[in-house]
DNA sequence: CGGGTGCTTGATCTCTATCAACTGGTGTGG
DNA sequence: CCACACCAGTTGATAGAGATCAAGCACCCG
């Protein structure tokens, strides 16, 4: 039977949201042990270069997962909201290459790594489940390379206020077009590849073209087709129609 | 028996490398059915949007995967050589999100991805396996997210060069410290997101530090501890040593 | 009320892109 | 053997994008 108000629920309803599990596979997951954690807004849940064993699940809250340069500059990789499960990766790769960062108060959830890796040997099912999750992640990083690396500055914040907007919308974290932003400018700055205060005057075009306003924090999108023009925001990089069926009949 | 002089072998040691495989899981591998195909210089192996339903290992070349702007603009996300499983991705994701083109005449074994799920099903050593090589996979895409959105010219440069050399090495495309670069410098700009004036003059910049030489394609890297330093390159987001070892005794 | 943090603005300078021309090597065909 | 085309690499001049430095503002919270 399967118990209520079990905190790996919200991660499992996202999985068989793209594809249903056999009834074994959802109860073995859920017979995962876990450790709950909180965190307060900036602090570093995994160090660079840590060797550590458990992954984590976002209960509620933001992450980034970044890497930085000697000189001290930093280069975020993505960030991540509630029910996402964040290095997953330290299942399989023994040292983290990039640390992991709240930016705002966050409960996550411990998982040991090894019994994420038996689960997988276990359940082939949950196997595939992780792999698809690590293919999407790549998939972000391939855009998100795109996005630093050839788009240009008005485009690139555009474009990383589209995916925080999808995300949040997937959590009901958004109200129509509105929504509250947790990562503030100089973050958002690190993740587009440009300084803080050009990034400031990139959200400031924007505003002056009519497509975005803000008060506070509270994010608006006022002129969405504008807004995936001017960025070339296509969903599709995100796959968020799930994985390929496994067609058994075929060799 | 295992047949002598199957194409898959190449594949099959670099895994085996990392971690040996039992000998059912290696015998289920080299029964996977391939159709080989050859490709000229600068022809598209999958295009961007394609639905394909095969993935891609290269027995000898080289390749890039790439994603483009509306505007035509090219962001090379990583480049792939012999004995590199490319679009492996393709086994769950249906649509593929970027392209993959070769950059000299390449030789490649395509396999049919509902075979390639079937055998992760069969064989959790090999779900295991392809994981592995998805997550260092997403490992390179964030250390280049990092050189194209937080290294100055040179070290970007500098530092796809060394992966590039490191790559090369490890298939025996070196000598010593010298290689034939496979990449002109027009996508070598597309891969560190410079314009290709620019990367020209930050080569010349590596000569003129004595850092590198090169006589046409063929490059030498004579001052490998400087160029190390400048660009910041640790080869541990390669992930060279494999992937951690499950054990059973943990729950 | 004071101080911290995040946002905004202005001035200046550097880095990188763009455009255009030129070089040198290689291959091809007459 | 030469003329020609082609392509990768190189160089110069100029414009523009974005960084940096410095200061001021607004808000929140103790």
């Amino acid at each position: 039977m399967i118990e209520r108000d079990n905190p790996l629920e919200g991660y499992l309803a996202k999985i068989e949201s793209r594809r249903p599990l056999s009834q074994d596979a959802r109860d073995a997951f859920l017979a995962l042990p876990v450790e709950p954690e909180h965190y307060d807004i900036y602090r570093e849940i995994v160090r660079e270069d840590d060797r550590t064993s458990r992954c984590c699940l976002i209960i509620q809250g933001c992450v980034s997962r970044f890497k930085t340069l000697p000189n001290g500059e930093r280069q975020i990789n993505s960030f991540h909201f509630d029910n996402d499960m964040v290095d997953l990766q330290s299942a399989l790769l023994l040292v983290s290459d990039h640390g992991i960062r709240t930016h705002s108060p966050t409960t996550v959830l411990r998982i040991d790594c090894n019994a994420v890796l038996q689960l997988t040997i276990d359940q082939p099912e949950w196997a595939h489940a992780f792999w698809f999750d690590t293919l999407v992640d790549a998939a972000v990083f391939r855009e998100w390379m795109l996005n630093v690396g050839r788009r240009v500055a008005v485009g690139r914040v555009g474009h990383l206020i589209l995916e925080i907007f999808h995300k949040l919308s997937r959590i009901g974290r958004t109200e129509g077009y509105k929504f509250v932003m947790p990562i503030t400018q100089n973050d958002l700055a690190d993740a587009v590849g440009l300084s803080a205060v050009h990034t400031n005057r990139s959200l400031q075009q924007l505003r002056e073209h009519g497509m975005i306003s803000s008060i506070g924090r509270t994010f608006s999108i006022d002129d969405f087709e504008a807004m995936k023009r001017l960025s070339s925001f296509d969903p599709a990089y995100l796959h968020p129609a799930g994985p390929r069926v496994v067609n058994p009949e075929c060799s």
